[in-house]
DNA sequence: ATGGATGCAAAGCCTTTGCAAGCTT
DNA sequence: AAGCTTGCAAAGGCTTTGCATCCAT
């Protein structure tokens, strides 16, 4: 355990959002200026394989971090903002675990994400009407 | 509406799987040997923008295209073989769909998503058991 | 003729990796 | 001392874009 590594590990599991390395990177950054980006993205990976987060894509070629609860949860993505909400998804978690087990795959995860435009955004007007609606 | 485009929208439409961009231009590419890759991705792109497929990113940095049906549906992805199969997912729009009310946001899509590993690759025994279960 | 579509090649960008140097234990 | 961890820099690999050319209307 390295102070690098410490300082990485406290400060992921200090955040309340999905941090990508850059974010990351810039916040441990702003405490000790000789660390490296690759020190970084390496403890976030190593974060990841240990089980204590997961990679996030949302489609913007940025791969995100969740720090994983033993609460099953879901995210709302707004599309606008780029804000991220979770919520509970004990209730889609007992459908996933048996549509799984129809399909004879066993369950080692799951990613429920709903897309869609926030209020504040909606305020703003900063939503694109031209978008489509998609299902999945 | 040229010739290049109809290629690719029909071998796109044609696919009973998401492809990436790199496999539908192999796949034009076995017919019509001319077609250009940034040309197979302008179309990709195009189908995405007018609502008719969705990008999705299973974390491997690869963008692949999922055709959209007026069903919803989710995904079991298996981390062994890379498979994919849908499954019916109408119990957990209702779920999203209120979720996404009590939220204050609007609803513009989904995705749902199982990670896991199928009956063969669990049989061939490539199931890699450091593998952490997760909740998202 | 004319604006959009295509191909090729080059840029972009984020993610990974190679390596020598520096810590931990 | 021995092995893992760091930093820096370079390499990768997929995604985008610039542009001149071509084609559909």
């Amino acid at each position: 355990m390295t102070p690098q590594r410490e300082l990485i590990f406290r400060s992921f599991f200090e955040m309340d959002k999905h941090v990508s390395v850059d974010e990351l990177y810039e916040i441990v950054r702003s405490i000790d200026r000789s660390i490296g980006y690759s020190t970084v993205w390496r403890n976030l990976k190593l974060i990841c394989r240990v089980g204590l987060a997961q990679e996030v894509s949302i489609g913007d070629g940025i791969t995100r971090y969740d720090r994983l609860t033993r609460i099953p949860h879901g995210h709302l993505f707004c599309l606008g903002c780029k804000k991220v909400v979770e919520f509970n998804a004990d209730q889609i978690v007992g459908v996933l675990a048996q549509t799984a087990i129809e399909n004879d795959f066993t369950n080692k995860g799951f990613k429920v994400e709903v897309q869609g435009f926030c209020g504040e955004c909606r305020a703003k007007g900063s939503v694109d009407s031209s978008e489509t609606e998609s299902v999945s």
